[in-house]
RNA sequence: GGGCGAUUAGCUCAGUCGGUUAGAGCGCAUCUCUGAUAAGGAUGAGGUCCCUGGUUCGAAUCCAGGAUCGCCCA
């Protein structure tokens, strides 16, 4: 995209096809000038506006779903910058956590915790290190590219030892008002791994399994011949039975059963006993409550007592629930709240312990078959059958995981789950739903925040335990571990395992020695404390994070709700009483063109680099900010990029055809006089109310963080400029017309409208699309004015200039509607638009006639007619037809609609028609009554009479005047000419604005034409003189013949020669 | 199994407060225009608004149930 040749300071684009290029040269641009940072430095006064970066892990290569989140990222930070807001944005890297762990022990060939602690934590963490960057230098090259700006070199690093130190810093706070604390948590847990796994990990080892499903007695102690009767899918469980559960709101029955009494819920007495069951009493769950009954085994003491428990359904079962704490979730929190034990007779290797000797040693989910025949033969046992559900497994050994309670710290977050919901009030959701739904949901349903995770390659927890006094000790900074280390620290403390493990402290209590728990902390938790962490807060920032927290706003996908939301709002809530962030968008997925979820097996990815080296960077965020509601799922391809792009080339052809007209030597250059806007021709002034509306649009749609609404604007509003300004004004950017000056300020006015209209376009799509953005704004403002920002970038953002003209938009519309129609007429007819026609009748309302009468000569030119008249007599060209207008009548009519209708379709339609035009009342009569209608309660349509080309659209039709005169058919012919000269002068290769000698020849018709209207033929074509007759006086560059309606015609092409030569 | 979202033309998507002829762009066909060529205009073909039932004078729109896809959770 070079220059080929300039006059003005003009540089002539290339072609769209050189699009990347483009983008290139803008990118090269923006780093030799430094544009981002001095975009950022140049606000450093204004209001701060903070954006978080939701950290990325890099041990993955990016893919185009991060090309989602980091446009939208990008496109609200560039806007208020232009606004004038100091915008830092700072970058950030996600290190720790289980995938790290779990790709290095792929790489070293090992698995599970054994493995890796027989490798050496030292060496495995190392590993870690290593591995979470792997993919850095291809994320920054694509953050780049698709023209991203965040400050990379600058990133935050959650395992940067000040970044840890910050986290410990928060913990120690907590620590201090006493929300943390150590308990039993039931986790999925597999045995031959010896580790617990993450949800994500459980979710990808569900199986289909059948298990025995068991109907067991508990004797009631208090009711002798009477039994709770209990369901379940787990019999290895029930040797830590605690406690029954029944549902408070349900009743229960007592079923008479060969010679027994069993107690169901009563919904369920038909499923579990079958039709006919004798029911001999009905029980409240309240009356059940507390009631002491037999345990299945004896091994293990226990309450031994019914309790409440919402979570208990009537579904399945018997609505009566065994409650062993040690193997589930639900179990535990009942166990809890009526201060029951936990006792666990499994061991970690999932085998029995010497608690069950009936058992011992066996694997927990192979001893059910002993533990149902031990039932049974104590009479214990109702009923056993097969159950197939779906059960947990290991995905990496496919062993059946067992919900295990092991001990596990905890953040109180349930103390502030009101504050929670408070804040969340508050918070601008994109899309809103979330905030009740999801999210809302989400934290209604609020439980402690378990942090702990018995893994290697995390933030170490900064507790150490003392082994006399058993306090623990939360150290909140390497300062004052420091102070308690028995031996001293070294200044260069890796702070990751097992450095900090062999680290011991004197227990500040009682003097003991102190060691650090095993855990480390859970990865949410480092990026929910990235607003302060990444600030080394409270040490770099003096203790106060004014004009960096909270953040005005943040971007992530939906699948975050329960991740970074969460985690941000938990900790900032807990430590500073506020909500990290004012606004939020959540993103949908990237689905493959099919609407597939993208997978490598599938091989339907689509490479962020394959849209980047086809269509540009661009195209690409266009497509992504504007093409769909950005929370729902994208069906993503290289086609969905190409229709998006559509877009971007109108705007580039405008641009070229700007430029390319400008730079002629009887061009234009910006910063001259022109022509006050007020004073320009009526089109100009549609164009420039345009402009002005769609600013204001924009920028309103922004500040609502509604990139698609203005993508919708700017399209239109191009395409406005474009198919519509552009097109019927091209004749006015050319030049020739040095010494009129009235012509002359016409043409002035012309460049300097689309001028303006493009430099607008650029600021507004600024943010959406920064490439083509600077390379307009750099050749249409910055060439030019040397007191101008050198980059749009650095430019302010626009703002309306008060000309929005409600009138002139309509009266524009309705001649578009009008053309458009004629045109219509025209194909129906079959006449094509070069010939010129007597007259176009356009029959309207009169108030439309008026509004048009100042467009008529433009009606006139598009249509090719003489002549444009108005009738505003519907009847004359159309037949009208009256139809109620449901909206208004609906409502006032109700069930009396049908008949309403049914007597509107009586009334005289151009009759009607005329009065209502007048604003005179119709009456209408039906149901024994006179009803008065108004304007607004009857729409006229319009149908064309016989006779006419006419074409029709609501309350306007466009008529033409079909006969074709000898005149107007020479005329036609003269345009016939016309158009094949230019052909001709596009394949002799001639700019457009090079000087020709022009030749032609042909039939009489042809000859009359000629000598008609040369003069217009040689104005249009650039023709210096028009010769004619055999004996061509010139040899020409360019020969064709050809035939025009009918007639034959041949054209010679020369050069004009040089004036005066 | 529970919760949430989506389903509208061959494709990608709009569709306001429920209003009677459901739109746009792309693609396709025919025609056309061009001093903007990865352009522009006109016309046409193309619809079970996922299905069933309900509410209503009137449902793509509201309600209930179901189907399919996706997400979150179990």
């Amino acid at each position: 995209m070079t220059s080929q040749h300039a006059t003005g300071g003009w540089r002539i684009p290339g072609s769209s096809a050189q699009w990347r290029e483009m983008e290139e040269r803008v990118l090269a641009f923006w780093r030799e000038e430094r544009i981002f940072a001095r975009s950022v430095a140049e606000r450093r006064h204004g209001e701060p506006y903070v954006f978080y970066e939701g950290p990325p892990t890099a041990n993955g290569r990016p893919g185009s779903h991060h090309v989602l989140s980091r446009v939208f990222k990008d496109v609200f930070p560039r806007f208020h910058t232009m606004r004038g807001r100091y915008v830092e944005r700072r970058g950030g890297w996600d290190c720790h956590g289980l995938p790290v762990e779990l790709e290095v022990e792929k790489r070293l060939g090992i698995s599970g915790k054994p493995d890796i602690e027989a490798y050496g934590i030292a060496e495995f963490n190392q590993q870690c290190r290593e591995s979470v960057l792997t993919y850095l230098d291809e994320w920054e090259r694509l953050t780049e590219r698709i023209g991203f700006w965040i400050d990379t070199e600058r990133a935050y690093r959650t395992m940067d030892t000040p970044f840890i130190e910050s986290v410990w810093w928060s913990l120690a706070e907590l620590n201090a008002r006493g929300l943390i604390y150590e308990s039993d948590k039931v986790v999925p847990y597999c045995p031959r791994c010896g580790t617990a796994l993450s949800s994500h990990e459980v979710a990808l080892g569900y199986k289909d399994v059948e298990d025995p499903s068991v109907y067991v007695r508990f004797p009631l102690v208090d009711r002798p011949g009477t039994s709770l009767l209990v369901w379940t899918t787990t019999p290895w469980t029930l040797p830590a039975n605690q406690a029954v559960a029944v549902n408070p709101a349900v009743t229960y029955a007592v079923v008479e059963d060969r010679g027994e009494r069993l107690v169901v819920a009563e919904p369920l007495v038909t499923k579990v006993f079958g039709e006919g069951a004798a029911v001999v009493e009905r029980i409240s769950a309240a009356n059940l409550v507390d009631a002491a009954y037999a345990p299945p085994f004896d091994d293990i003491p226990g309450a031994h007592r019914v309790l409440p428990a919402e979570f208990v359904t009537t579904d399945d079962g018997t609505g009566i629930v065994h409650i062993a704490p040690a193997f589930g979730e639900d179990d535990m929190g009942v166990a809890r709240a009526h201060g029951l034990d936990a006792p666990n007779p499994v061991d970690r290797q999932g085998r029995f312990t010497a608690a069950v000797p009936l058992v011992e040693g066996i694997f927990a989910k192979d001893a059910d078959r002993a533990l149902i025949d031990d039932l049974d033969s104590r009479g214990r046992l109702v009923r056993e059958e097969p159950y197939t559900h779906a059960y947990p497994h290991c995905w990496r050994c496919q062993t059946p995981l067992l919900y295990y309670a092991k001990p596990s710290w905890y953040i109180r977050t349930t103390d502030v789950r009101n504050r929670m919901l408070e804040l969340n009030s508050g918070i601008g959701w994109h899309p809103d739903r979330v905030r009740d739904g999801r999210f809302g949901k989400w934290l209604e349903g609020n439980v402690d925040w378990a942090i702990s995770r018995e893994r290697y390659w995390g933030t170490p927890l900064p507790f150490w335990r003392c082994g006399d006094c058993d306090h623990v000790e939360v150290v909140g900074s390497f300062a004052r571990l420091g102070e308690l280390a028995t031996t001293p620290i070294d200044a260069d403390l890796d702070p990751h395992r097992p450095y900090v493990d062999d680290i011991a402290i004197a227990c500040p209590r009682c003097g003991g020695t102190a060691h650090r728990v095993p855990e480390v902390l859970d990865v949410w938790y480092d990026s929910g404390a990235m607003p302060f962490a990444q600030q080394h807060h409270p040490f770099d920032t003096g203790g106060s994070l004014d004009g960096i927290f909270p953040a005005d706003f943040i971007c992530e996908a939906i699948d975050q709700t329960r991740g970074w939301f969460y985690s941000l709002l938990a900790e900032s809530t807990l430590l500073f009483d506020q909500a990290a962030y004012r606004n939020v968008i959540c993103l949908g997925l990237i689905l493959d063109g099919q609407g597939q979820k993208m997978s490598k097996s599938k091989g339907n990815v689509v490479e962020p680099w394959s849209v980047l080296d086809r269509q540009g960077a661009d195209p690409f965020r266009w497509y992504l900010l504007t093409a769909q509601s950005p929370w729902d799922s994208f069906r993503f391809s290289l086609d969905a990029v190409d229709e998006s792009m559509r877009f971007l080339l109108t705007l580039w052809n405008t641009y070229v055809f700007l430029v390319t007209y400008a730079a002629l030597p009887d061009g234009w250059t910006p910063g001259g006089v022109d022509p006050a806007a007020a004073d320009r021709p009526l089109l100009d002034r549609w164009i420039l109310s345009r402009c002005d509306r769609v600013t204001a649009g924009v920028t309103g749609c922004l500040e609502a963080y509604d990139a698609t609404g203005a993508g919708r604007l700017l399209e239109t509003f191009v395409d406005d400029l474009s198919n519509w300004y552009v097109r019927v004004s091209r004749a006015r950017f050319w030049g020739g017309r040095q010494g009129d000056s009235v012509a002359d300020a016409d043409h002035h006015a012309a460049f300097a409208t689309l001028h303006e209209c493009l430099v607008r376009v650029a600021h507004l799509i600024a943010p959406f699309c920064p490439f083509v953005a600077d390379e307009l704004y750099g050749n249409l403002v910055a060439a030019h004015d040397s007191a101008a920002p050198p980059s749009v970038h650095m430019a302010r953002w626009p703002t309306s200039a008060g000309r929005e003209d409600d009138a002139l938009d309509d009266a524009v519309g309705a001649a578009r509607v009008a053309v458009s129609l004629g045109r219509g007429a025209r194909a129906e007819a079959k006449i094509k638009i070069r010939q010129p026609l007597g007259q176009a009748v356009i029959a309207c309302p009169p108030a439309t006639a008026t509004a048009l009468a100042s467009l008529q000569e433009l009606i006139a030119r598009e249509l090719n007619v003489h002549e444009v008249r108005f009738v505003t007599d519907p009847g004359e060209l159309v037949a009208v037809t009256i139809k109620p207008n449901y909206r208004t009548l609906g409502p006032r009519f109700g069930k009396q609609m049908p008949a309403l209708a049914a007597a509107v379709s009586e009334l005289q339609g151009a009759d009607t028609a005329r009065r209502l035009e007048a604003s005179e009342p119709v009456a209408v009569a039906f149901g024994g009554a006179d009803h008065e209608m108004g304007p607004d309660d009857l729409l006229i349509t319009a149908r064309p009479t016989e006779g006419y080309a006419v074409g029709q659209d609501a309350g306007m039709a466009v008529g033409l005047a079909t006969d074709i005169s000898a005149g107007l058919r020479m005329e036609g012919l003269a345009r016939e000419l016309v158009h094949a000269v230019q052909n001709a002068r596009r394949a002799a290769g001639l700019r457009v604005e090079d000087r020709i000698f022009l030749h032609l020849d042909g039939s009489g018709p042809v000859r009359e034409a000629i000598d008609a209207f040369g003069t217009s033929i040689g104005a249009d074509t650039l023709a210096d003189r028009i010769t004619t007759g055999h004996g061509a006086p010139i040899a020409g560059i360019y020969r064709e013949e050809l035939v025009l309606d009918g007639e034959p015609v041949a054209i010679r092409i020369d050069r004009a020669a040089p004036e005066g030569s």
